[in-house]
DNA sequence: ATTCGAACAGGACAATCATCCTGTTTGGAG
DNA sequence: CTCCAAACAGGATGATTGTCCTGTTCGAAT
């Protein structure tokens, strides 16, 4: 069926999967889930509806995919590694919250977090993605608990659950990203920032610094 | 074209409209903007495509209408008087989480937060929509930090930027609901709320409480 | 009683969606 | 070389999508 060998054409699977996993990744963090049809996605792609379904047979499985590989590797690379190299938590959150803020004002647009975006999106839609995403969310919060915790016992004055702080610390963030891109300005990440560094160094416990 | 007056039919147009508004309401909130297709609406609220098509002539216009309408009013009705009637802006904060957690926990699932499911799913697609949905977020962190400023002129210790603590409220709640979506569970906004209260409480300013 | 615009009925419409299908090409195993 | 499964090409398909259109009915004004 198909014409003359106009094209040379060469079998890289890996290749081709990539191509349409980041190119995936990015049209999903950017644009969404849903409004993102598998036509958009070939075309700039560049890949045939052929080579798409054989590699992805359902848009639901590329989009696990993209859960399970760039948006895990997403969190790890902008929240979880920066936390562990860092001296302390709140150091890290704070070197994490300046990165974001420096890219997204230089970039000119908030697109939110990606995970966070594909939570709101798929977890009342999808119980496997959903999965998939607090798979991701709780090795975040367990790390994050880590280090706070590693913070206690180095002595710092923070006597508050690590796993809660952790859980407040994610929560705020992506919260802070939505009220980004709601309004398209970096501020309010900036006053998360803020605050949130705020209730991580004072923090005397129940009783007001004896 | 109709066949004969096999039913009787009584115009009521703010009935009609109602319907679909409240319908859509639902369904948006539940499920999503994207995946609720009109004819799902149109068979939910009992309405014909002429009738729809009548009171809301795209999909775009209705969810406008539901933004300001729905939307705004339940911001009002869970935040911002319960806020206002409140004796301090933090004891506000505890009764609202300690009833919505009360009322998740009693429904069994958890939709999230209207306005920040609209936001992130809509927020990057339709700019109309985006200015409809900071005109409430606007409020909403206005009045907060009004409440917020109150308490601080009655003598309450809390010397922070009335308007960066609200953001910083209003993004852990965001952030505390999406995470409460993914995993199904209230225990998030649990956190939150534990966490938040602690920010709000005790906070003798940059230097540790002389 | 007549009239006229608003309110509504009931489909029709093209466009787009995700998926599937048949056929061709590639590249390594034997 | 031969052979064959995996890798890809290039549409076709049926179901949905949002919107539109023609016609009918209501209700208030005249």
């Amino acid at each position: 069926m198909a014409k003359r060998l106009n094209k040379r054409r060469s079998n890289d699977p890996e290749g081709i999967r990539k191509r349409i996993v980041d190119t995936a990744f990015s049209a999903f963090s950017t644009r969404g889930y849903g409004v993102t049809s598998v036509q958009d996605l070939k075309t700039a792609a560049g890949v045939t509806g052929g080579a798409f379904s054989h590699h992805f047979p359902t848009k639901k499985e590329l989009g696990l995919a993209v859960l399970h590989g760039n948006v895990a590797d997403a969190v790890e690379e902008t929240w979880i590694k920066p936390v562990a190299e860092a001296k302390t938590a709140s150091a890290g959150v704070e070197a994490i919250f300046a990165r974001i803020i420096r890219e997204l004002d230089q970039q000119g647009f908030v697109s939110g977090c990606p995970l966070g975006n594909m939570v709101s999106e798929l977890a009342r839609q999808d119980d496997d993605m959903r999965k998939a995403a607090i798979a991701i969310l709780e090795k975040w919060r367990k790390e994050l608990a880590q280090k706070i915790r590693a913070d206690q016992r180095a002595g710092h004055c923070a006597p508050l659950d690590a796993e809660t702080a952790a859980n407040f610390i994610i929560a705020s963030y992506w919260g802070a990203m939505a009220i980004a891109k709601a309004s398209q300005d970096s501020s309010a990440l900036k006053d998360c920032s803020q605050e949130l560094l705020r209730y991580l160094e004072l923090h005397p416990g129940q009783r007001p610094c004896l």
